[in-house]
DNA sequence: GCCCAGCTACTCAAATTTGACTAATGGAGG
DNA sequence: CCTCCATTAGTCAAATTTGAGTAGCTGGGC
């Protein structure tokens, strides 16, 4: 699974109704077209795919207020609202090594109950342990780790790479227990990660690394 | 860039002569793909195209010896000797947070004498750390981290990891400049990663180089 | 003597991703 | 009032990736 649909759906629901333009510039504006696939074309396929298949419903919408063409606006259906949660928590408990999923599903991840986050995230440990597991003890062969050669070396990295995925996940267990952010139910402000209409995006047009 | 033009290149360079089975056998015996794309269609297109760039040289050749339709074995050309370094140098050197093209990377490391992995290590260390500031500067808000909410969990992941890799990278240095494994020019057997000891050959049709 | 499972080797359509391009508008500067 | 050009909004062809086949042969069991 790539990052895109978690995203695209993300976006427009925190607009309620919202255009490809507009996503195009929140994702920008979160800085996913750094750690994800997130380029014009990408979105509005996303968006079309997305609106073939019932999960998203497509307005035909007017004339831009400002400049270009016609706008299309698009909007979360019911169906829709189930797989952006079905996508959300895959990807919370999942372990695939992929980082844009994973920063994705920590962006939204304050649409979820607490209780569900920390069950999900408990779920991720346990499936990190044993793909940790599953690395050392199907790739030391018999002669020790140092007969695998150089080789050896990416297993190693594998190892290191899930410890540390297995601490930084610790880590935010315990301030999600402790209190941190504000969950759905919980009555507090959203976090709203979006552009408001007419508001300047900081991070546009910005260098790249 | 991804991973599986390295990856069937340097299969490919492995066999001299290979056709496509064999690369897909070589890549599933090394686990690739478990960590990359390497399904068998990516594979074939993968030849074709590099064939079609002059990358690789395709001979037309007999049916198969055992089954199946007949088969079109590839070599490497000096274009794509030289294309082959390229990605690899590449891949040492660049920080992309792409576990694929690192893991490739460090499997075919060997093929580069021991001063310029080191260098290229040196660099992938290097850009590490810049993209590690890049993140905690310029997502750090004038307010202090807190007024990130719980989208700071994302850079906080982001620089656990770059630390984890870094550290990981610092001891493979370490490792190679203190003599580990054997690289090119060195006269060392190289290390063949295309079958174990004692592992039934399921290369039995192969060419003898 | 035959059937079927499994291996060998590759093909193909559909979905996705990329990178470059188009086209309309409004405002700054001359 | 006219030209340039940045911004807005999106399209399109080409490349790649995915997932699901196809088709020839072999060997083992009954």
């Amino acid at each position: 699974m790539s990052a895109i649909r978690l995203l695209v759906l993300g976006a427009v629901r925190q607009h309620g109704r919202a255009h490809g333009y507009q996503v195009r510039n929140d994702l920008e504006y979160w800085g996913a077209h750094e750690w994800s696939n997130t380029k014009p074309g990408s979105i509005y396929h996303a968006l079309k795919q997305m609106a073939k298949q019932g999960v998203l419903h497509a307005h035909e919408v007017a004339p831009s207020a400002a400049g270009g063409p016609p706008r299309t606006e698009y909007e979360v259906t019911e169906a829709g609202r189930q797989e952006y949660f079905r996508l959300l928590r895959e990807a919370l408990a999942a372990y695939d090594q992929k980082t844009d999923v994973l920063s994705a599903a920590i962006g939204f991840m304050v649409d979820l109950p607490r209780a569900e986050v920390l069950a999900l995230l408990r779920e991720r440990m346990a499936k990190l342990a044993l793909w940790r597991s599953s690395v050392t003890e199907y790739y030391t062969p018999e002669g020790g780790p140092e007969s695998l050669g150089h080789i050896g070396e990416i297993m190693h990295m594998w190892v290191h790479s899930a410890d540390a995925e297995a601490e930084w996940t610790r880590g935010l267990i315990a301030r999600i227990e402790g209190g941190a952010y504000s969950f759905a139910g919980e009555g507090g402000d959203p976090f709203v990660g979006v552009l408001a209409d007419g508001q300047e995006n900081p991070y546009a047009a910005r260098q790249d690394a």
